[in-house]
DNA sequence: CGCCAGGTTAGAG
DNA sequence: CTCTAACATGGC
């Protein structure tokens, strides 16, 4: 059971799965003979779906992705609800063109979008997953980050196994909301990120917040949403933001990442201001989420 | 060893 | 409103 979700000319699967494949502690998807495997949870059984690059299109100047479900057989309904994933999940009906126009001679995105040409936002479709990842992330560096979310998925989300393997699902809102910091923090989380993760937990399983609401929201309404929740910030709320509604003009200015960026193509002594950063992103206006994820990819 | 890390909050001034 | 300490510990 496979099938092809034609791409855009400017995407290329390659630097995307180098995104994915950032952290060899990663437990949300894994690569298997070049291929990406991730699990789904659909509303009666786990799906356990693989994508990689199709060559052998009819169509030289066109691009796809092959989708196979490797456990189960898929009906009609799903492959849509599937390909709608895939196309969110790699960002695919954004047309980049106008932001590579934009950049083209910008003094710092302009190497960059010859370099990463088709790199596409890697999004997180799940709004939940999105920001208590980002509060994972929060003030300390990544590779710690990464092993706080391992432990965090394999004590608390679900797996199944398929060929000897696991593959995991995050924790839902209603298994976190239970949670208590007798629980996290002997995974060597700091008592501010056990106590924002269980609260976001909190606000998904009540439905204070949910994914559907926010999606209609305009970027500052569903911003101002968010930041409700204690633990959830400027940078934290647009992070999410840009990486599950993929909104075009979101973009976390107090992200070091960026500072260090811009640093460094700038070859400057010292890190920009927020306040700079924010006048510098000006002249990136609508495409303010592209900017970041670029100056992101420059970072050694 | 020392500095920095995909920040946020509460409390002081 | 703005400024600052505290958070906690890994990675290099």
């Amino acid at each position: 059971m496979e099938f092809v979700v034609a791409a855009p000319l400017e995407f290329s699967f390659d630097l995307c799965a180098s995104f994915l494949k950032r952290s060899p502690r990663e437990l949300l998807h894994r690569f298997e003979h070049g291929r990406l495997r991730k699990l789904l949870q659909f509303k009666d059984r786990p799906v356990l779906i693989e994508l990689y690059e199709a060559t052998d299109l009819v169509a030289p100047a066109q691009r796809g992705i092959v989708i196979r479900a490797l456990n189960t057989t898929i009906n009609p309904d799903e492959q849509i609800q599937l390909e709608k994933y895939v196309r969110e999940w790699f960002d695919l009906d954004t047309d980049i063109k106008p932001f590579y126009e934009k950049v083209s001679a910008d003094k710092l995105l302009g190497d960059l979008i010859t370099k990463f040409h088709g790199y596409r936002i890697v999004g997180q479709p799940d709004l939940f997953e999105s920001l208590v990842w980002a509060v994972l992330g929060q003030q300390i560096n990544l590779a710690f980050a990464y092993t706080l979310k391992q432990r965090f998925v394999q004590q608390f989300g679900t797996s199944y196994e398929f060929e000897g393997q696991p593959y995991y699902a995050f924790p839902s809102p209603d298994v976190v909301a239970r949670l208590t910091d007798a629980d996290l923090l002997p995974l060597q989380f700091s008592r501010q990120k056990s106590k924002y993760t269980i609260e976001i937990g909190k606000a998904f399983s009540e439905r204070t917040i949910t994914q559907e609401a926010l999606s209609s929201m305009s970027l500052e309404d569903a911003r101002d949403t968010l930041m409700q929740i204690k633990g959830v910030g400027n940078w934290t709320a647009n992070y999410a933001l840009m990486k599950t509604f993929r909104y075009k003009d979101a973009f976390p200015a107090e992200d070091v990442g960026i500072h260090n960026a811009i640093r460094l193509l700038k070859n400057s002594k010292r890190k920009p201001t927020v306040e700079e950063v924010r006048r510098l992103f000006r002249r990136y206006k609508g495409w303010e989420a592209y900017a970041t994820l670029y100056l992101w990819k420059s970072l050694p």
